[in-house]
DNA sequence: CCCACTTTCTTAAGATACTTCATTAAGTAT
DNA sequence: ATACTTAATGAAGTATCTTAAGAAAGTGGG
């Protein structure tokens, strides 16, 4: 447990004053003092502190209360950069961001079907090293990966990425030799969470979980602004989240796991089994020039057919069941739902959000929030961004 | 968030003093500053002041490691005193404990078929009184209860207690009325779980879950040795969680529930439909006698009945399918399996750690440990202790 | 336009509680 | 006995918050 000391007591103040400017910036440094308790004097020598790191800046004259003008202060969001990377299944998108989580360049990298370790931590470099020339002047403090399967995120390590059929990759320790800066690894959902809970005003949820639904269904959980991982990390895991005892075997071995009902290949496997039973819909005649996907059913929505309908809301209800399950366990205050599936946008969410109110047993929790990502493609680069800022702006261990 | 002072840093550092001293006596004042890296001068000062509050003593010297004989440590269990309450299906439980858990002395009163509001909160001031008046040398510093149904914990109220058939009960508020001490209401399965954290040296597992199981099925989490509550309070509803999405229909109005599968009341159910299906057992002869119960289906395996042992393995599968999901979202180091259906022991059990081990999706996952609970007819009132414990040895907000 | 009053921010002195360093206490080993 | 360890404490030093006072910069009424 953390001892009290001097350094950690200072090193706590200033992280609770510079996150009050981050989350209500413009603010004068009385108004710090009011909100966090700090009296004006240690408001003002701390703030002196932040402007000389450059980390914050004095903005011009705010409104008159009656006295003097207050000095506003706001974060220097372009005088540090990150950057963002995020490994998907045929690229690897590379971002730079400042501050603010504002996206100021990015690239990305072409994954072949065969890499080795070398092939792909040369990618990394390749791409990291194309952005750092670009953009010379700026000052960069770290780099943040969002990385798809098993993650080791303490030592950084790729422990199994299924899409590039690889073990124990040293990502961490390779980027850190070669850049001589902070490097963070995280599974890409929960990179995801964390990236909603900071750049959409989440983080003032005490508890929130980001689902991504896609090829796979996981989540991410974030408590008081910091990533929960769970005793073995798997904490989150809920495409393997058992809803029908009874149901279809999924890839792991068990029988009716939300994946097994709600991803983006079992929504076209439903698809295929209900016109295979003779159901009527546009797609029995898309499908001799396409292959069946979830986005065939849902471009098949678009023009409502009926059947196609049928199936994004019982994806829905599925999905409503599960969320349901987790809210009676886990209780969030929002759930934030990306990927592939969100995409499908109304037809979809409605079911999810009518199945969790019509399930859930108490009053209070009906209103737990449900809402769709925000950040579009750069969910999880933005994601691997917010694990540096993170680390950035919370007290230094001493 | 907590903003860093003297009085803050004082109140932490005497907080990890007091905590390393409980989980680690005897202990020196040397071995303290080694373990918590506050340095000797420091632990000196507090420790005196600790001596002064009588919450810890000075013991004999301890062995010598080549030079002088340290003095040791210990926590001063009987300083101190808290009165617990567990308010069951027809008893209300009584006890005093001392800091350690021990129980010094225990009484009871019994809940009449209908009673009021007014009814019920005499009951608690008639035990309270009664248990004081015996003891009434000893220092008292809270009590603690704890209550079935819904419990709102900041302001002590029971909103609905199921089986008084009574709402909005001012707990909390009465109590510290009339005996003018601090007191804590909380939810029977969360007091449990903190309990057992508590009291089983499972405070030093980061996150830990208590299942009850019983007329019903809740659960406790434990978070770095404090309850976690959810944003809505019902965080650790398992008995709502849903695993059929075709099964039976549960009191809450979904189909499916653990509880439709694993209570106590859902094992005499499964019996009773398997008898009527054919099947053979001795609990055919019984129930003309007795009432078909959980507890008989538990009697009949004892005798080797296959059809009651059946039973008890299936329930331990559902429950294992529960628990997996917990893993899967959780992820907890350990969970902790109480209440009525414990009794069964292995029957279980046995199933219920198959059933995880089978399912959960990574090795690492599958060391999560399960133990069933050690406290005994005990285990809610000692965690209603816990709930003042908890308050004593945690730094004291300023 | 001056003066009293606010509000903001800074400076200076004071208080608190940790740290470092030295010392005493009480052992062990040769 | 002497030298070396380990344990605990005392005294001085120091970092950092707090309190109190004051300077800076505004508002508004007469």
């Amino acid at each position: 447990m953390q001892r009290g000391s001097f350094q950690w007591m200072k090193s706590l103040n200033k992280s609770i004053i510079l996150n009050k400017i981050r989350t209500s910036e413009p603010i004068s440094r009385a108004q710090i003092a009011k909100e966090t308790k700090l009296t004006p004097p240690t408001v003002g020598t701390i703030v002196k502190e932040l402007l000389e790191q450059q980390l914050i800046l004095e903005s011009k004259l705010g409104e008159s209360q009656g006295g003097r003008k207050p000095t506003m202060l706001v974060l220097n969001t372009s005088g540090f950069h990150i950057i963002g990377i995020d490994v998907g299944l045929s690229h690897i998108q590379f971002v730079i961001s400042d501050l603010s989580g504002k996206v100021i360049d990015e690239t990305e990298e072409v994954l072949a079907e065969e890499v080795t370790k070398e092939d792909f931590l040369a990618l990394l470099t390749n791409g990291v090293n194309r952005l750092k020339e670009r953009h010379d002047s700026l000052q960069f403090i770290g780099i943040g990966v969002a990385m798809h399967g098993v993650v080791e995120s303490e030592s950084g390590v790729s422990i199994f990425a299924p899409n590039l059929r690889l073990r124990n990759i040293p990502i961490k320790s390779h980027l850190e030799e070669v850049f001589r800066m902070d490097v963070k690894v995280e599974n890409d959902a929960k990179a995801f969470a964390l990236g909603e809970a900071w750049f959409q005003g989440q983080i003032n949820h005490r508890s929130m979980v980001a689902v991504n639904i896609g090829r796979g269904i996981g989540a991410g959980i974030v408590i008081d602004g910091k990533l929960y991982n769970g005793e073995h990390g798997i904490a989150g895991e809920i495409g393997h989240m058992t809803i029908d005892i009874n149901g279809k075997k999924c890839s792991c071995g068990n029988h009716g796991c939300l994946q097994t009902l709600a991803s983006g290949p079992a929504i076209a496997e439903r698809a295929k089994e209900l016109l295979e039973k003779g159901g009527e819909s546009i797609i029995a005649e898309w499908i001799n020039e396409q292959e069946l996907s979830a986005e065939l059913v849902h471009k098949a929505a678009l023009q409502n057919d009926q059947l196609a309908i049928k199936i994004l809301h019982d994806t829905g209800v599925y999905i409503g069941i599960a969320l349901t399950n987790l809210v009676h366990v886990w209780d969030p205050s929002i759930i934030i739902i990306g990927g592939g599936v969100s995409k499908a946008g109304d037809y979809i969410m409605t079911s999810i959000k009518e199945t969790l109110v019509e399930r859930t047993i108490t009053e209070k929790a009906k209103t737990t929030l449900i809402t769709i990502s925000q950040l579009g493609s750069y969910g999880s680069s933005l994601g691997s961004v917010a694990l540096i800022l993170s680390e950035l702006f919370e007290p230094t261990l001493l």
